[in-house]
DNA sequence: TTGTAGGCGTTATCAC
DNA sequence: GTGATAACGCCTACAA
């Protein structure tokens, strides 16, 4: 029922070569024909098939984002910078949405091949050597953000300094007793940020003479449910932390609201510090490590498209700037 | 570099029509054949052609969600359903994010041609009449989610019926000053659920023997800061509303901000009704008017697939339950 | 049950 | 500058 370019060659008294050139806009082409050639496809609302355009040139105009559960609101802020800059392009957004194991490695598995997207953002998920080799294989560009690989180029805010950031935030208010609520890593999807975080944290600690112990370490999955028992049980402790830094601004909002649970006034006899800096936190007052969500999703995009455009491959390290924003859930430990 | 199905089929010492049947499991094919060609398949690591079968089928196996700014948390609730039924489909998910006019029209222009998407699921934006045509005439399914059109089936909430439902409970607790904040509609994307929301108040607040005055109707674009904006100028009436009930939850927030503001007090100065009941409106206690987003995205999907294969087109109007949650932002009027 | 052949709508490589 | 012609990789009658 769709015209096809045959149509329009045939009504324009040309051959279908000729309508392509026009198409394409290749410069070998009469400007008399071409005028002619365009009226036609005018009038006949003519459009180049997608599908038969992929077949022939082997590339689909279009980027996969893989990322295990996209609506969370610190994948959703760096989707936007994606779509920011994928919108100018010719590029279509396909989505990924990645639960579980088997779903992970299906998606990989499909988009390895090349011909369902020209290239991968890989959002908070990190692939296997294997997969990265099949990658190459199969000529697909590919960008990582909010995760790491030696081989691919990546957006990443560089954890260890935002956990010492955080704790060093914490320590110069005078707290002693830091605490962290952290997010188990879904191993499977190799992204160790909450880890990391942890670990800054702890170096932070160290510096100072003090430790981040055990007891004061409680991890579980993410969200704000979770956190908030974490938090209860963490105030529960006989020698309860009066400062927490936590992996997410959701999970701050869980211990804020287990610090309400207890009866505990922030920040008076609590500090609380999110991660990410999402909208929300600003409402709140939040004091947070500010991660430039959108930017890394900008980026992230950015180089891929220029990757696409022929630009060099060869893997580089992008590391976004953080910083703490201090607002009202941070202030001296109780006397 | 990739394999074939011909590749596939001379190992097998097969034809590869043969090995197409196997691929999609036409019953008509010795067992004993099937077996050698699924190893040889295994062995090469073959997977068919996407584009291929695209341009040999006419069928993308994919569906287009478009819809303005899909990072706003209401929409973005509605992919989660949508994500949800269609990972268990084959369908890919392909986003359209339309912040303008122009890319709204481009997106729906190239839609309409059916050889990027099997199905289109429109989502708070509302087609033309000679845009359903096309869709008609290219046999693309499509459904609507928060809009409508006669011709097409759409998933909408009731909003005539939520603005009477906000209006009655602020009635209820005694208030008689009632007024609205609302989202202009942008009137390219032809959905008017803030116009039939406030619609809804007024026929309640008639029923009362009151009026929706225009002092009491500020109106602005979507987001907290405008909403902030608009609620400053009510509290500065003369006679300012005693009851405000807003579009949006995110439009609460910017109300709940004008309030702290001008240092009142909610809800002993003023109560403050929000729409939607995202995840937030929990955490702050705001009381709102909930509206199943989630549900609206999974049931818009499933009619959509539906369709796909195979099911009536007939339009069909689902309309979704609203109810109010009562929390801690609404209360009686000041005495 | 299996092979053959034509077609899906473009692009690209040739000659002319 | 333009027109044939051959891919691109799969599906699907139709024949055998």
């Amino acid at each position: 029922l769709a015209s096809t370019i045959h149509d329009v060659a045939r009504l324009a008294g040309v051959s279908a070569g000729t309508v392509s050139r026009v198409i394409n806009n290749s410069p070998r082409v009469d400007p008399q024909t071409r005028a002619r050639v365009l009226q036609v496809i005018e009038d006949l609302d003519f459009r180049p098939s997608a599908s038969a355009r992929r077949l022939s040139t082997g590339r689909t105009h279009s980027i996969g984002v893989v990322t295990p559960t996209f609506t969370r609101p610190s994948v959703v802020e760096r989707l936007r910078g994606i779509s920011g800059v994928l919108v100018s392009t010719e590029y279509e957004l396909v989505v990924y949405n990645v639960e579980t194991i088997e779903q992970r490695d299906h998606a990989l598995d499909l988009l390895t091949r090349g011909d369902r997207a020209d290239g991968l953002l890989l959002v908070g998920l990190g692939p296997t050597d294997g997969e990265v080799a099949r990658l190459e294989q199969g000529g697909i560009a590919c960008v990582l953000v909010d995760a790491e690989h030696r081989r691919l180029t990546s957006i990443v805010g560089d954890d260890v300094t935002g956990g010492r950031l955080a704790a060093r935030h914490l320590l110069s208010l005078g707290h002693r007793k830091i605490a962290a609520v952290g997010e188990s890593p879904r191993e499977t999807f190799n992204t160790p940020a909450s880890v990391l975080r942890q670990r800054g944290m702890e170096l932070e600690l160290r510096a100072h003479g003090l430790d981040l112990y055990p007891q004061y370490t409680a991890v579980g999955e993410q969200g704000r449910g979770r956190a908030r028992e974490l938090a209860s049980e963490l105030f529960e402790l006989p020698d309860p932390p009066t400062g927490i830094c936590c992996a997410s601004d959701v999970q701050a909002l869980g211990v804020l609201e287990a610090a309400r649970d207890a009866g505990l006034s922030v920040p008076r006899d609590v500090s609380i510090v999110g991660y990410d800096d999402l909208e929300i936190a600003s409402y709140l007052g939040l004091t947070t490590v500010r991660q430039p969500l959108f930017e890394s999703g900008m980026q992230g995009a950015s180089l891929l498209v220029e990757q696409l455009n022929g630009g060099s491959r060869s893997p580089r390290q992008e590391v976004l700037k953080l910083e703490v924003v201090e607002r009202s859930t941070s202030g001296p430990p109780p006397a």
